[in-house]
DNA sequence: GTGTATATCTCGGGG
DNA sequence: CCCCGAGGTATACAC
């Protein structure tokens, strides 16, 4: 990990160009090979960058950076104020809990939460044009299919609409209706879900990991 | 801006839970307070952080740093390796050129580019789903809505169909015909736009650009 | 490799 | 503030 504090200025061309005028900035250069230039503000994202796999040759006070796209990074420095370097190591990386892959286990194991008497018949069901987060049948044994997501936004009402779309032309299936999941759903969202016939059901992450917990008890 | 190499691990609670095993890491502060604590690799993204606004508190070995959301972030400093800090002033910002909104404002100036005959009604037209952005009319008078992208990808594809079946509710305009416009369009958001009668142009960003110019110079 | 879906997405604009 | 859409989205995963 190096890390330059610089006035410089900067030239990008790729999949756009731009530029950043001379400015004092952060340049940092990771271990992989990745260079990003960081100015004092604006959350992580920086300014300017160009992601591993790329060459760095550091000429007269200009640094060239080229990826095999083709895409370059053209820095000028124009006075260095620091510029260190240390060993981190490999990093052993985020543990993460409550993201979507947890909330459709959940849900796949406790379907019932979803209506009574529903049942799994298997996640990430696949259709010809991805896979259905979840496919159940309700009490009535009419086949459900279910999106989860964790925020509950249009898009994820368009790719259930999509999914319903393919799955109601499989006569084993048909007719087959939507349930869009999540722990909170826009309104926008459920406006659109309700005009296409679509259900939706508001979950909470912490009560599902509840139950899980109070049925592993019983055992 | 402020930078620190530090032994440390973290952990995060808030949009999820998340945990950073004992590590050195390189943690960056800007002077809008937002914290990111960088490894050696992974492209730009830290592997955690905090955005501005938030409040960071040193403690005996340890940072907490907590937003308005309710969101926290701890970190724990088991050896700090070196610490130091830049005043860098405000950033003069990037300038982009090649972006959705240049192709738009071509296009907007230029629709007979998409079909002969075609004027402009508006951009931006407002739909309750959100805007189009354009609506035209072709030779014959009939209303086209354009949906236009850098890449054409099927989302694309799916937020015109989306602005269709709103905008053909409304009397005064209907019936509004769809056309999908890139710089490349992608061959399964093709077959998507064919099959919801749905038409595709694929445009040259330096080409128009040079029809823009060329009419300049008319003039 | 393409295609698809997720993200503590980030960021900016408009109401 | 929320809602919505764009992004050099990046990233992981399946085919």
């Amino acid at each position: 990990m190096r890390v330059v504090i610089a006035r410089c200025s900067v030239d990008y061309q790729g999949r756009l160009s731009a530029h950043l005028p001379s400015a004092t900035r952060l340049l940092m250069v990771k271990a992989d090979g990745c260079v990003a230039i960081h100015a004092d503000g604006g959350a992580y994202k920086p300014l300017n960058w160009m992601n591993a796999p790329n060459r760095l040759t550091e000429g007269d006070g200009e640094w060239t950076v080229t990826n095999p796209k083709g895409e370059t990074l053209r820095i000028t420095l124009e006075e260095v104020l620091s510029d260190s370097a240390w060993e981190l190591g490999i990093d052993p990386g985020l543990q993460k809990d409550g993201v979507e892959a947890h909330l459709q286990e959940l849900l796949a194991a406790n379907c019932t939460h979803l209506g009574d008497g529903w049942r799994l018949v298997r996640r990430e069901y696949p259709t010809d044009i991805g896979p259905v987060d979840l496919l159940c049948r309700d009490a009535d044994g009419v086949a459900v299919a279910v999106e989860i997501k964790r925020r509950g936004e249009i898009d994820g009402v368009e790719q259930l609409t999509r999914y319903l779309e393919f799955l109601n032309r499989d006569p084993m299936l048909r007719p087959v209706r939507g349930v869009f999941v999540a722990q909170q759903i826009k309104p926008q969202a459920r406006v659109l879900a309700t005009d296409r016939g679509i259900g939706w059901v508001e979950v909470d992450y912490d009560e599902l990991r509840g139950i899980e917990s109070d049925e592993l008890r019983l055992f």
